[in-house]
DNA sequence: TACTATCTATTACGTAAATAATAGTTGAGG
DNA sequence: CCTCAACTATTATTTACGTAATAGATAGTA
């Protein structure tokens, strides 16, 4: 249950964790490249098989439904990033993630929101 | 020169960014599980090959410098991260990553101060 | 200059990942 | 109730990763 997602893994997780729950045609449908109706059923089962997702029937397809949270991912995948890229720095990764010159003020005003209220967690 | 890193490529990289550069024995010590000479050779030639470093003779030894920056790194692994797990919401991402209870309250605020300096560039 | 410790180069091998062909199953419509 | 399109199950192939043994080169030193 706490296993490592593959590159293809993640891209159906992130399927799955869009619609809440997904069905091979569903996945097959939204990935770019176009695989094979058999290869993304295969991922879906070593998904399974790692307890990422679990299924139900729905007529004589299975439907898919996550079992691991975006979440759980995303921390292991950015204490990573931190760790081995950003020298133990969460600035300087937050320093990068802002830097795209696209991004809304408003956008970095929410961010900036959210931390304030996790500072008055930590400081009540 | 824009191939992606590898999970041991990844390691081996950190220890050069982080060092300026590295010698082979350099990265043997550091990294914990404890590879074989000939591994972390054949894992900076695969690098240099991939064009995120070039070496330079030392004595009977080569020393490899980075060539690509760990910025290019983590802003295509934070694009990934974001657009997959987190949804595309940054503000998500930043959520998780100052969710750590042993965060400190410094460290959010000079990440508060670099957003704030950031939001000043963008609205001058 | 010959020896030896330390490097690099070459080659190999097991495992995991990615992809898909093919065989078997199911359910809805004629 | 039979058929066929749409599914799942099984099996296979190719490529990438990770790791290392071994062979060949090099440089400092006795």
């Amino acid at each position: 249950m706490r296993e490592t997602l593959t590159r293809r893994e993640l891209d159906v997780m992130a399927v799955v964790w869009e619609l809440g729950s997904a069905t091979v045609g569903d996945v097959v449908e939204r990935l770019p490249d176009d695989l094979h109706y058999s290869t993304v059923l295969t991922i879906f089962r070593t998904l399974e098989g790692k307890g990422h997702v679990r299924h139900e029937r729905e007529g004589k397809a299975f439907r898919y439904f996550p079992v691991t949270r975006p979440e759980d991912a995303g921390d292991r995948a950015l204490k990573r990033l931190v760790d081995k890229v950003f020298q133990g720095s969460r600035e300087m990764l937050v320093a990068r993630l802002v830097s795209d010159e696209n991004i809304a003020p408003e956008e970095l005003r929410r961010i900036r929101r959210h931390l304030t209220e996790r500072l008055k967690e930590l400081e009540p």
